[in-house]
RNA sequence: CGCGGGAUAGAGCAGUUUGGUAGCUCGUCGGGCUCAUAACCCGGAGGUCGUUGGUUCAAAUCCAUCUCCCGCAACCA
């Protein structure tokens, strides 16, 4: 069976995810279960980054033990990723002993090998803040967190030697067009950084505490680089020997799903670690675009957040999963408001699915008691609808290929658009006033519950509940993706999928709650 | 002249590689139907395809100019 490696990037364990954190576990596991119901031996990972001078001083503020403090917020991130019904093989934390040790390892190896050194880190420095900052993120020459002055200061660090390996890096690059994804990522990696040549990377602090200490001198604390990024290997069971079979089976991962923001980190910092450990490089990256409240980024300040568990409980959590997967562009950022999910779940959950499922059932129970089987009365039409009902997995699997989600959803429901149609063609209503039509109204049934199968079936990685509880109704006994001749159907009562939302209403409740 | 992406109906997008009647989804208006969640199906209205100029029999599509928007620009997870 072949094997697929999905990762997201681990979420700062800082405090509790809002929904555009959200939005990359669902795309990812989207994924993982397209590609688990395509036959793939799939292994996905996510988890918890909980190391660093931020979780420090939040960790202070909250009275808490850094410890204590991030197995609170991992836990809250672990809490809303099981709302989101993801379905990760493994949920990993950075303070995890044995990830400890692996990055302790791989450390000393990059020391020993000389690709570490010991030099010294310059920047600005903000005394009160106990932070440094480069040049370009001061403002107006002043700490972008206070606004109070900075002063120029230096402290020893351990530096990370990526020109050694930018050429290699450039190369392997340019004989990969599908490693760095989408595509206008690469050229800004390209002409950014890789052209003009990389400078060393600082990879140790010592202005803070929280995280793994260098091995060979315990005044550094390894920074977030080599820490965080190992994750993708220390887990599935990297060691600097080489790993163990679950390590040399699943690894080089398939898909490093992460935010555009991070981009660099997953392209250039974490393949040059790769090369100078001497392993495999992930077969693509690829940085998702961000969600926007409005046209706005979420922020605190700006109080327009929305959390991920407050939306489920408002809208239940495929309809949600719909929005993310179904809304975001490819490549450029998406828009999220109670208006347009709601829209959205009108339109496309309640309207074109959930209606066609329901009207469906209730004509099988109403005509033949629930009872259908295939009469093989075949015209033009149902060639039509079986035809497009046979090409759909393949269509699913064209858009998949390059990531395209909300295209890939897209093409299911322009197969349950075409069932709505076929019912108003064929018009069992008026076939059912007739004795002698009563074959053919049986074949309209039969091949209307046959494509909704294959429909429920397509969609279930991305709406898993939805597809099942579809599957539940009909009483799907056969889980073919494609149309076969001789199911039999005794259909259970239907019940609505998704309800109509009266969205004026829906928008003064939920007003009405935020100003309690 | 730092690098790159974009500007197409009220909204969100496709079409630009390989010039030839401007398309999809939502919304809106009208009609049809009644199996269904006022759902479904059909039809209409709505766009000088950011500006100006050029090439061509013909430009959303090719070339040039300008305007505006966005991403990136190194230690921020």
């Amino acid at each position: 069976m072949e094997k697929y490696y999905i990762s997201t990037a681990i979420a700062y364990a800082s405090g509790k995810p809002h929904i555009g954190n959200t939005y990359e576990i669902v795309l990812a596991d989207a994924i993982a279960r397209y590609k688990r119901s395509r036959g793939f031996d799939v292994y996905f990972q996510t988890g918890t980054d909980e190391h660093g001078e931020k979780i420090e001083g939040k960790a202070k503020e909250a009275g808490l033990s850094p410890q204590e403090f991030v197995d609170q917020t991992s836990a809250e991130i672990k809490r809303i990723w099981d709302i989101m019904n993801t379905s990760y093989d493994a949920f990993i934390r950075t303070t995890n002993e044995e990830h400890k040790k692996v990055v302790q390892d791989i450390f000393q190896k990059l020391y020993d090998q000389g690709d570490i050194y010991l030099d010294t880190y310059e920047g600005w420095y903000c005394t009160p803040c106990e932070s440094f900052w480069t040049e370009t993120q001061l403002v107006d020459g002043c700490c972008p967190d206070c606004g109070r002055k900075v002063s120029k200061r230096s402290e020893e660090a351990y530096f990370f030697k990526l020109s050694k390996y930018q050429n290699q890096l450039l190369e392997y690059i340019e004989s990969h067009p599908d490693f760095i994804q989408p595509e206008a990522r690469k050229n800004e990696m390209i002409n950014n950084f890789l052209k003009p040549g990389l400078q060393d990377l600082c990879v140790s602090r010592t202005t803070f505490d929280w995280g793994i200490k260098v091995p060979f001198n315990d005044k550094h604390i390894v920074y977030v680089w080599i820490d965080a990024l190992s994750n993708y290997i220390t887990f599935p069971g990297y060691d600097i020997h080489g790993g163990n079979e679950h390590f040399k089976k699943y690894w080089p991962a398939d898909l490093h799903l992460i935010g555009k923001d991070i981009i660099r980190f997953h392209t250039i910092y974490w393949p040059i670690e790769l090369m100078a450990l001497g392993v495999e490089l992930p077969k693509q990256v690829f940085g998702h675009p961000w969600l926007l409240q409005g046209g706005d980024k979420m922020s605190k300040s700006k109080g327009n957040i929305l959390y991920a568990d407050d939306l489920v409980d408002l809208f239940g959590v495929d309809a949600i999963r719909y929005y993310l997967l179904h809304e975001i562009p490819f490549a450029s950022d998406g828009t999220i408001t109670y208006e347009l999910i709601m829209e959205r779940i009108n339109s496309d959950l309640a309207n074109i699915l959930g209606n066609l499922v329901n009207r469906t059932i209730s004509m099988a129970k109403k005509y033949f008691d629930g009872k259908v089987e295939n009469k093989n009365t075949l015209e033009e039409l149902d060639s039509n609808l079986i035809d497009s009902v046979n090409h759909l997995s393949e269509a699913v699997d064209k858009k998949m290929d390059k990531l395209e989600i909300g295209l890939a959803l897209d093409e299911i429901f322009n197969v349950l658009r075409k069932c709505n149609k076929y019912i108003d063609d064929t018009m069992p209503w008026v076939l059912a006033k007739e004795e002698e039509k009563k074959e053919r109204l049986e074949t309209v049934l039969y091949n209307l519950l046959e494509s909704i199968k294959v429909c429920a079936l397509e969609i279930i990685p991305f709406l898993p509940e939805t597809g099942e509880e579809i599957l539940r109704q009909i009483h799907a006994v056969d889980r073919g993706h494609l149309f076969k001749n001789d199911s039999i159907y005794e259909v259970n009562d239907p019940s609505v999928l998704f309800a109509r939302i009266d969205i004026p209403k829906k928008l003064e409740e939920i007003q009405m709650k935020d100003t309690l």
